[in-house]
DNA sequence: ACATTTCTCTACCATTTGGTAGACGTATTT
DNA sequence: AAATACGTCTACCAAATGGTAGAGAAATGT
């Protein structure tokens, strides 16, 4: 029994698959991909596809299941390596997830995709992050009582910082439509400003 | 020659589908959304929708071409009627967007097709905004020169600030996934910390 | 050596998609 | 009244979609 079982070490196809599938899923919709797009991508057959993955929404709550996992994993290792006080931590969260969210914004905008899924998914997905979201929550709020950040509603503080990341990360062409350069030197400038955006927002 | 045009006053049907197609392509995406789908909606048979729209893609561009119009629309006479102080226009538009954003959030969702609409959609999209979002910015720095605003990139503060908005709007199960609840109260309080959130990250 | 499992493939299939052709009724024009 | 334009429809179609059935190569176990 070297198994495969449904999380442990899996070989390269199944793992490619899935690579392909968050950068298609997350950057041009779940419904606007087919399936013969993921597997002329790995460069393997839609049956092979349907092999690891026994149907398209499988292979979605998969995706959803990987990327909720991976940005878990960066987010909680950013915020352990972070000194205890809270503008330094959001900075340390937004370098996190910075650079893949630029370089990959499909990462991101698989959360974008909530809305899109069916009710099932989305729960799931919502269960993945619930307890990192929660914690950041009860985060906010004591800092916010111990006056180390803008008294507010933490909750929809929370809601509003991410989507100004998101929104940042997963629209290029907005940037675009500003005059901003993808190179980087605008990367570095870009991730400048938000933070410094960020700080004006939620220092005291 | 009573004439319809490409332009002037329309009868019921063409604007139904063009007012059905703005919701469904805002929210689930304009690939996503077939035709026929469109058709029930508006009660009427998917070939009515052809003889109205040459094709689907044509119909994408009167939807994007309608939006957005309405769009600069909304802004610009908010901004008009507001005072020339920096904070209370962003207030202004901020409020001019919100209500029409969260209700119907297809219309800002638009905007975030953009990446995933064929180049030619998005250049066309990108120029009818293009002169609104210019003089946003001009004026932001401007009143960042004058010292009634935050020192900083004035284009990407653009961005920022759209993005705040924009996520928070279009993405109502980022809210939930927090905890928000979307009655009215909820909705005031929503309001009232976009507002917040912004005056703080543009102030000086 | 043989049997079995693992993995990818070819061959189909029913449904859905965007789109064409043209019939049919109703206004409007002449 | 006849002719014409307008708006919606039914009848199709070729391509693409998610999915089934099962063949065949290669590794693995016995």
């Amino acid at each position: 029994m070297t198994s495969a079982g449904s999380s442990g070490a899996t070989l390269p196809t199944r793992q490619r698959i899935l690579d392909a599938a968050i950068d298609q899923f997350g950057t041009r919709g779940v419904d606007a991909v087919s399936l013969d797009e993921i597997a002329r991508d790995v460069g393997v057959r839609k049956q092979t596809v349907l092999y690891w993955f026994a149907s398209k929404d499988e292979l979605v709550q998969a995706v959803l299941a990987s990327a909720a996992a991976e940005l878990v994993l960066v987010i909680e290792a950013a915020v352990r390596s972070a000194p205890n006080e809270p503008l330094a931590r959001i900075d340390a969260v937004v370098g996190a997830v910075f650079r893949p969210a630029v370089r990959r914004p499909a990462l991101l905008g698989l959360l974008r995709e909530l809305g899109r899924l069916s009710p099932e998914h989305a729960a799931r997905l919502s269960a993945h992050l619930a307890p990192m979201i929660d914690r950041a929550i009860d985060y906010l709020a004591a800092e916010m009582k111990a006056g180390r950040l803008r008294r507010s509603d933490p909750r929809l503080i929370a809601a509003l910082a991410y989507a100004t990341v998101t929104g940042i990360a997963t629209e290029p062409e907005v940037l675009a439509a500003v005059g901003w350069r993808a190179d980087t030197a605008g990367l570095r400038a870009l991730r400048s400003e938000l933070m410094g955006f960020l700080r004006a927002a939620l220092a005291p």
